[in-house]
DNA sequence: ACACGATGCCGGATCGATCCGGCACGCCGA
DNA sequence: TCGGCGTGCCGGATCGATCCGGCATCGTGT
């Protein structure tokens, strides 16, 4: 019952153990030559005063943050994604005593990332955002999410997704399930997500002898758009049995342009998304979706980055995510052809 | 040009500017009394030499870490909500240089909050969490976004948002278009935000001799279940001619609901929310919604703790957050009745 | 009995920026 | 000319934990 505002420090807990602040201090690091007896009762101590080491005193003397930034980009959506990665992150962070701070904006403007952060978690990155070249160069090691597609600067490690390989699992599970003439609404832009989607409907349509149509829609398509698109595509193609939605929480979209266009989804219009999310789970029908599984996925990058600065991993390490197909009823089976 | 990896001290930019630590640190801090062309000269040599402040020492000699804390519900709902609000505090405590930590879990547990923030931001304290009392006795300020229902340890401020006005506004707007019987679906719970709520839906039924049917749903209520409630609710009274939908993101399936019951969303039947985010905004109709303005929200909270460590406001300080009545298509006119 | 190594603990020194008291100098009025 | 005051700058001291070298003490081998 401490109820003196005072902070008890190392010094504090060495003179109430009877030891001197380096005896205490390797007694509770666990460093040092000390007597398993001494190094319990300074233990005791410590807890019984309530001792909490200054983390800025053990930063600045061992030249280290205690922390990790996370850099986010700031786009309008697949908010709840990063959410989810954020936390991932935290949690993992955590294990490892390491703080997280939210890097948005120009970071780095109002004081040196290096001397604020140990290493840096940047996911997505975008080509086109300015401050991700800035953050790379920072000179403290960076996992990325996903590769940078940009001019390598001095990255440090990745955890990458195989979205290829997820968009050929999507493809496939439509074909098992009755799809003749599936179609891709493919995002736009540069990003290595965008690119790999319409890169792997390509390249499953050559191997299938089975074009995928690919239709460009914005990079954050809405419903609206998506449901545009989709009528425009089935208009000039009836033969289309299968819509894949590209962009995150657009697939609803494809539930109304079915409706609009009466075919009943899951049946008449095999409905999938690229993204699973709030959207695809508790739409009517529910849409089969690939989950990237966002916490996992900042767990991984914040695992990567601890291993990378506690010198268990090699610099530049590169481990993938893996991603989970979540069949459900906008899947169920094709009726026609 | 530094190739040299070697850290700028400010002993390196003393040197080089032929002057003291004292001065230097004077010099750049605006702080002592020093000659303005001495002051231009070690501004001038600093970023010269790239001179960035270390923020450990820093920190440990002013005693403070220059961090804000930012504890978010974790929800599986409102994600995109809170990340929003996230970004909007990381830019208002940019502005002060404060850097902002993403604390999830029991955070504490691996270290002092005290000694690794200056200051909390406590996003919707629930009292069915055990983290939040702890929390909120860690000893450093908080600022709650939202009051916190439980028993109040040590508040310091607070950003509250009148919930109860904005759906007396919500049913303000429905009467106005016409509509005779007005129906909550009325989050379960003991949030501060739920209870608002349905206090507010009563309160206006009296004032207005209108009774508001209110229907209980659970607090993170899927469009399906929206859809299903509704159902329910217009089939045991057939004269309700407009909804508004209380949780986050359930809005959609009033439109879902409209449409199994034949009814026009925005017409036969008005649809309004409570939340505004993606699913309001891009369904189709678009959902009338209240505007919660998330980042604007995290940028005051993040400026009424900055406020407050500065001692620019007293503590125990509380503001209101303002929000904005978004009309859509879905509460166009009320034809019935 | 003596030398030597291992063990347990301790006292500075250190990280880098900030703060406080104080010193020297120049200027002014008396 | 001298006292007093304001200006400009500086040298420790300090924040709290960690690290390194070193000093006793005790045990063991010969």
């Amino acid at each position: 019952m401490a109820v003196t505002a005072r902070i008890v420090t190392l010094l504090d807990v060495a003179r109430a153990a009877g030891v001197s602040r380096s005896t205490a201090s390797d007694a509770l690091q666990g460093s040092g030559r000390v007597a398993e007896a001494t190094r319990n009762r300074v233990r005791a101590t410590a807890d019984a005063l309530g001792y909490r080491p200054n983390s800025a005193a053990r930063r600045l003397r061992r030249a280290s943050t205690g922390a990790m930034g996370l850099y986010l980009p700031r786009t309008a959506t697949r908010l709840d994604y990063y959410m989810n990665l954020a936390f991932g992150a935290v949690g993992r962070a955590q294990e490892d005593g390491f703080d997280v701070v939210l890097l948005a904006g120009s970071p780095g403007a109002h004081g040196p990332l290096a001397s604020r952060v140990d290493g840096l978690l940047v996911i997505d990155p975008d080509p086109a955002d300015d401050a991700v070249p800035q953050i790379l160069g920072s000179g403290v090691p960076v996992v990325t999410g996903e590769r940078y597609p940009g001019p390598s600067v001095a990255p440090t490690g990745a955890v990458v997704c195989d979205n290829a390989a997820s968009l050929t699992a999507l493809l496939d599970h439509l074909a098992e399930r009755g799809a003749r003439h599936p179609a891709l609404l493919a995002p736009a832009g540069e990003s290595v997500w965008a690119h790999a989607l319409r890169t792997a409907a390509v390249d499953w349509g050559r191997a299938h002898r089975t074009p995928v149509a690919v239709r460009p829609v914005p990079f954050a398509a809405t419903p609206a758009e998506a449901a545009q698109a989709i009528r425009e595509l089935i208009g000039a193609e009836p033969a289309v049995d299968a819509v894949i939605c590209g962009p995150d929480g657009s697939a609803p979209g494809a539930l109304h342009a079915a409706a609009d266009l009466g075919r009943t989804p899951g049946r008449d219009l095999l409905v999938a998304a690229c993204v699973d999310g709030a959207t695809t789970r508790d739409s009517s029908p529910p849409i089969t979706a690939v989950d990237l599984m966002p916490a996992d996925y900042g767990r991984a990058c914040a695992d990567l980055l601890a291993d990378i600065l506690a010198e268990r991993t090699p610099a530049d390490t590169v481990r993938p995510h893996a991603w989970v197909l979540r069949t459900r009823a906008s899947t169920q089976s094709a009726a026609g052809s």
